[in-house]
DNA sequence: TTTTTTTACGCAATCGTTCCCGTTAATTAA
DNA sequence: TTAATTAACGGGAACGATTGCGTAAAAAAA
């Protein structure tokens, strides 16, 4: 089945006029005469000619149409930053191709090839919490393909990056339960591969230190897949839950992580915040439709989109290579409700 | 800032020959000697070459890439279904470029018109909340573009169509409560606009009926933009709320109004099930988590995805104008818990 | 040995658009 | 009146790939 469509030259032969001509016409040349114009811009009007941005695309080496890769568009964060990504990329008159990774080095790789094979102008990527090696992107970024990393960056390379700070988001919320008065606090966390990942541990242990209380490793789990995988979130916990000091509160370092943990508590009939408090890494729209209502540390997803996709449209309008590349780090939000607010 | 990439005539002029004798080695054409290819692959293995899509897709008038509309990719129905188009997509080598209506009319309009430029070569859609006018879908529909409607399909354009059955779906959830002992059973509905939204009332209401109830319009309150807005999930739920049989049950007919519905409860501290029950149309994958837990009609998103997208893709591929289209109704899943459950 | 067939390749058109060069005719300057 | 300028348009190459057609040389058949 195939969609014909009118053409330049479709006019050109019915108004007696060259391609070039109308081409020129079309975009108000001034070797035109108002009255051509006139007559290609109502011919074309009529007939609702509309430009092939193939054959542009072609011509310009320009797709006008940047890819996206993240883990899982079922994920509120990931929802609302391609909120951002689109509001950006389509005022500025640009395509968005979103591929999942799905949390899976292969896909990521199979995805990023797909892409880059030139029918994207750049790219946005939060990279899968499985990845540990980086040679796929490295080698389109050492080739100079624009490429612009948001949330989960990678250090070795070197380029554009829009990340919040998880350091502190996370010393903030290890914080806040140790002034609420909870001393056992434990924390379920990401893919060790992640720099994300690293960050939100340093804070941790450092509001546990800065607060004069206890470090220690068995406190922090991992989950290699972020939490997509339940099974690992319920071995990290019946871990955690297993040690001779239980905790009596848990940081979630991630939007999965913090879900699965609520689930893990209602399998066990754990009572939150009476057994354990929680506050988690989370950008659920019914945070606080939960019962208790989820405490949780809020990322500025949809500006996060917006930003990543006003630095990589920079990249691929600037004549020259960009040098020198930005770091921008976000706040985060901590919106404290009873799952980590102890009953009176 | 531009990405150099190596083409046929590089390799062409590189190694001697003609471009047309590397187009057919790499297409592994029997016309070229097994001596000349073995070179030609081997060098373009080499400089990693990769042919250029947009060129492709210029010559074969085919962009192998297929447009979706959905009011919002932030709701886990529409994400679901995504990725059931994804994987469908993906896996027979087309691009999926997503765009959102917000439930807007007006963007709905822009998006088709952006996408319908022919970069893609099929669209996917379902309707915004808003649309009653449909002239932009069926001109382009009479132009012979393959579209396939998915969830909110329209009546009066005859293609290929997946949806759910709806009226089966609000039949069992009202029925439900009924047989749970209910009486006072309201429905808090979306667009008038939208088959979805008949069909939803036309279940419930058949449910009402023939299980010997008495049927009152004033019971079904509408919410024009299915939920997004939340002053019109509060205004639609006071005025229930002011019957003078106040309900004390709700089928809430679509994910967001489920969620707001919830929203407006724990606001006026409604308790659920025991001064209201509610059901919900959700796909929402934390519905077992909340408290009380949802009881929800979830839809088989994925599987219509998937269906929606092998459609099209047979449309787009099949040499010849599809004419019998085919109308996949799909039986929705009815998950019972806490949320319509009497406390003993 | 001559003719026919096959092998292995090159030429050039094509897709839709833009844009660098002509080229003609009208206009202006000298 | 003649020369120089300008206005208005057409021809054709280019973007990267495919493909029908033509053809020289080699191989097979006569």
């Amino acid at each position: 089945m195939k969609f014909e469509a009118v053409t330049i030259k479709d006019i050109a032969i019915a108004l007696g006029l060259s391609t070039s001509t109308v081409s020129r016409a079309l975009r108000d040349s001034y070797e035109i005469s108002p009255a051509t114009k006139k007559i290609v811009l109502e011919y074309a009007e009529q007939i609702n000619y509309r430009p092939n941005p193939i054959a542009l695309s072609l011509k310009e080496k320009r797709s006008h149409s940047i890819g996206v890769i993240v883990c899982e568009i079922a994920n509120s964060f990931f929802s609302q930053t391609i909120n951002g990504i689109e509001s950006i990329a389509y005022s500025k008159g640009y395509n968005v191709i979103i591929s999942q990774s799905h949390e899976s080095y292969d896909r990521e790789v199979i995805d990023l090839n797909y892409l880059a094979s030139r029918s994207i102008d750049g790219l946005l990527i939060s990279v899968s919490a499985e990845t540990e090696n980086f040679s796929h992107i490295q080698s389109l970024h050492d080739r100079g393909f624009p490429i612009v990393f948001f949330d989960r960056a990678v250090e070795s390379i070197d380029t554009h990056k829009v990340i919040v700070d998880n350091t502190k988001g996370a010393f903030d919320a290890t914080e806040h339960l140790i002034k609420t008065g909870y001393i056992h606090i434990a924390n379920l966390a990401g893919s060790p591969h992640l720099s994300i990942t690293k960050d939100r541990i340093k804070g941790y242990r450092k509001a546990i230190e800065t607060n004069g209380l206890h470090y220690e490793e068995a406190y922090t789990q991992y989950c290699l897949h972020g939490g997509m995988v339940y099974e690992e979130v319920e071995k990290a916990l019946d871990n955690m839950m297993a040690l001779p000091n239980k905790p009596d509160a848990i940081v979630a370092s991630a939007d999965k992580l913090t879900t699965n943990c609520i689930r893990y508590f209602k399998s066990k009939n754990i009572r939150v915040p009476e057994d354990v408090a929680l506050i988690g890494f989370s950008n659920l729209d019914i945070a606080d439709l939960l019962s208790p209502s989820l405490s949780v540390v809020r990322q500025p997803a949809f500006a996060m989109g917006q930003i990543a996709t006003e630095l990589l449209l920079n990249m691929i309008e600037s004549k020259r290579a960009v040098s020198n590349y930005e770091n921008r780090v976000l706040p985060l939000e901590i919106m404290v409700r009873e799952s980590s607010t102890p009953l009176k």
